[in-house]
RNA sequence: UACCCCGUGGUGUAAUCGGUAACACUACAGGUUUUGGUCCUGUCAUUCCUGGUUCGAGUCCAGGCGGGGUAACCA
């Protein structure tokens, strides 16, 4: 879709699970095999931090000769469905990575049952009849030690007899659980004998009805890892003190392989949310147009804002990969794509705040088509002819009655020199009733084509134009950050964190007067508007001969930074 | 007031066996330029604190301080 070049495969850097891998390695472990996974729930769509996952998963597999499988964690089927499967899959793929094998959790359901029966049998799990509230009552709290449940001591024979007749489907949900027989005073509430089975009569998007008790997370997880001789299981930081139970699992069950769990910090941006919950929040409360609204974080929603897989894969490697809980700069994601579009993006002129201009000596009637090169960074881009008449468009932003000091564009007087033309200097100034300027009245340099003046004398202020007679107007949206604050989940007891919420994120362009070419602009391509910033066309709604332009970031423009500092 | 993890410049990461702070982004100051874009050059840290071990500590030890995580029949 935006694969306009391909690029080479982007450095990677070292990082602290290089040093752990290296050291089993070292220690001769697992053959001298490296196998990851990416193990996402389909509960959601994929978003950037997902990609950071993504690409450390993958990023390993290739760095060892590896393998890295693509897993879906489908273990509780009241959340999960078919839509986001495919989409997850749309989205690893579309990143440029390839997975080995594709494996679902609910691929191993028959063995975790049979896992679960081994517990059982050895005495290291039971059914337990206690509800939910109690459950959790029982558990005790943070600071204080748990006490055992009343069915803990159960003959195995019976807890046996009663999770076969929880697998027929006997009991109503919620009835009881299976449980692991581990430490109810451990400081750890994951060892409080953790449920490891819950009855759920639900149906599942792959086993339909078959089941009707599903394992946890905690069950599944390291299992499915040893089935599939994973070697390390890297997770987010906040599963490390799951880790103990990971092992205790492995160390309990005849499983396969030794896989370990290796956690690092999760992304975090910004300007923008990154949790599931809220995103999709976002998409149910209808405050942004979907998931894949450009303005999301999520990879839908950064490819249809034009966002390359080249650049979310350098943004990768530079934000490294630490234990540290951290937030990096949205400007570290904009200089990324910045820096990929600034080689592949066509240029081409697009005026959004148009005030009308009328070259006063240029004839009547008269079009001038004028050679321009359509990309400075790459020849081979070629060049296009853009028409040049006596009525033009130019941004009113680069128009000042009263020029700031150092404002070397137009004003009155003044001369510029239209981007690839001519220079023009402004002759007079017209106003409506309201003091509005409605139109410049200038004169333009017949001999200064392409760059020349014949004086020799420098003409520094360049601005870009489009003629009005050629004009197209072109749906234009300018997005901005989602959210106003820049940490927006960062609120205070009792706010919600949407109220962070940017209320201009979204601005559709009023009058947009772009150069003819971008008649033709097919859906999914990227521009550079001169001075303005990068455009995609949006893949979904450009039609032929009808392009909509999604803004997918602004170029830097450091007079914007000195006006605001002047202020 | 439980347990676990973490703490290097404005931000994010580096720094092989402890050997004298690196890279990217930002910011600022210049240069180049028919995009005030790009590109190029330069400037910005005694590594949370205190004490200890050592010829030498960001790296090891101890104690503080600070931040994060954890109490779903979610993942």
């Amino acid at each position: 879709m935006s694969h306009d070049t391909p690029t080479a495969p982007e450095k990677t850097y070292r990082h602290f699970i290089h040093d752990e891998i290296d050291a089993d390695l070292a220690a001769g472990k697992n053959d001298g095999r490296v196998q990851t996974r990416f193990p996402p729930e389909p509960n959601g769509y994929l978003h950037i931090g997902h990609v950071k996952a993504i690409c450390v998963n993958f990023g390993l597999a290739q760095k060892y000769g590896g393998k890295c499988n693509l897993r879906f964690d489908d273990t509780n089927p009241t959340k999960e469905e078919q839509e986001y499967v495919r989409s997850i899959q749309n989205d690893v793929r579309w990143l440029g990575f390839q997975w080995d094998a594709l494996f679902y959790a609910s691929d191993f359901f028959e063995q975790l049952y049979q896992y679960a029966e081994h517990l059982i049998t050895t005495g290291k799990a039971y059914v337990c009849d206690l509800t939910g509230d109690q459950v959790s009552e029982y558990r005790g709290r943070l600071d204080k030690p748990g006490r055992e449940s009343p069915f803990r001591n159960r003959p195995a024979a019976e807890s046996l007899d009663l999770f076969r007749r929880m697998r027929k489907g006997e009991f109503p949900d919620g009835a009881r659980t299976l449980r692991a027989k581990i430490d109810m005073a451990s400081p750890n509430p994951n060892l409080r004998d953790p449920v490891l089975y819950r009855i759920l009569h639900a149906h599942h998007h792959r086993t339909g009805g078959k089941w009707c008790i599903y394992p946890m997370y905690d069950f599944a997880h390291g299992q499915c890892d040893a089935l599939e001789k994973i070697t390390h299981s890297i997770c987010t930081l906040e599963f490390e003190i799951h880790r103990p139970l990971y092992d205790w699992f492995l160390d309990h069950l005849p499983v396969p392989a030794r896989p370990r769990q290796i956690e690092f910090a999760r992304l975090n941006i910004t300007y923008t949310v990154l949790s599931k919950r809220k995103l999709l929040e976002l998409v149910q409360a209808k405050i942004v147009h979907g998931w894949d609204d450009p303005r999301m974080p999520t990879i839908s929603g950064l490819r249809r804002r034009g966002y390359t897989p080249e650049a979310l894969r350098a943004f990768c490697d530079t934000i490294g990969v630490a234990r540290f809980n951290s937030t990096v700069d949205k400007q570290l994601l904009e200089n990324s794509i910045r820096e990929d579009l600034n080689k592949r993006a066509k240029r081409a002129m697009g005026v959004l705040d148009p005030i009308k201009v009328t070259l006063e000596n240029f004839p009547v009637g008269r079009v001038e088509w004028i050679e321009a090169v359509n990309n400075p960074e790459d020849p081979s881009a070629g060049t296009r002819r853009v028409p040049i008449t006596r009525t033009l468009w130019i941004e009113r932003d680069d128009f000042r009655e009263e020029p700031p000091k150092k404002f070397f564009r137009l004003a009155p007087g003044k001369e510029v020199r239209l981007r690839y033309a001519y220079c023009i200097t402004c002759k007079e100034v017209k106003k409506d009733a309201a003091g509005n300027v409605t139109e410049l009245v200038c004169t333009y340099d017949p001999e200064t084509l392409h760059g020349s003046t014949p004086d020799g004398r420098k003409v520094k202020g360049i601005i870009h134009w489009v003629s009005a007679d050629h004009a197209l107007d072109a749906p234009v949206r300018l997005y901005d950050h989602l959210f106003a604050a820049e940490f927006p989940d960062d609120v205070p007891e009792g706010v919600d964190w949407k109220s962070n919420l940017n209320p201009n994120s979204l601005t559709q362009v009023a009058t947009p007067k772009l150069e003819p070419s971008l008649r033709d602009a097919k859906p999914g391509v990227h521009y550079q508007f001169e001075r303005i910033g990068y455009f995609f066309t949006d893949p979904i709604e450009s039609k032929p001969g009808a392009p909509v332009f999604n803004r997918t970031v602004t170029l830097r423009d450091t007079w914007a930074k000195i006006e605001k500092r002047d202020e």
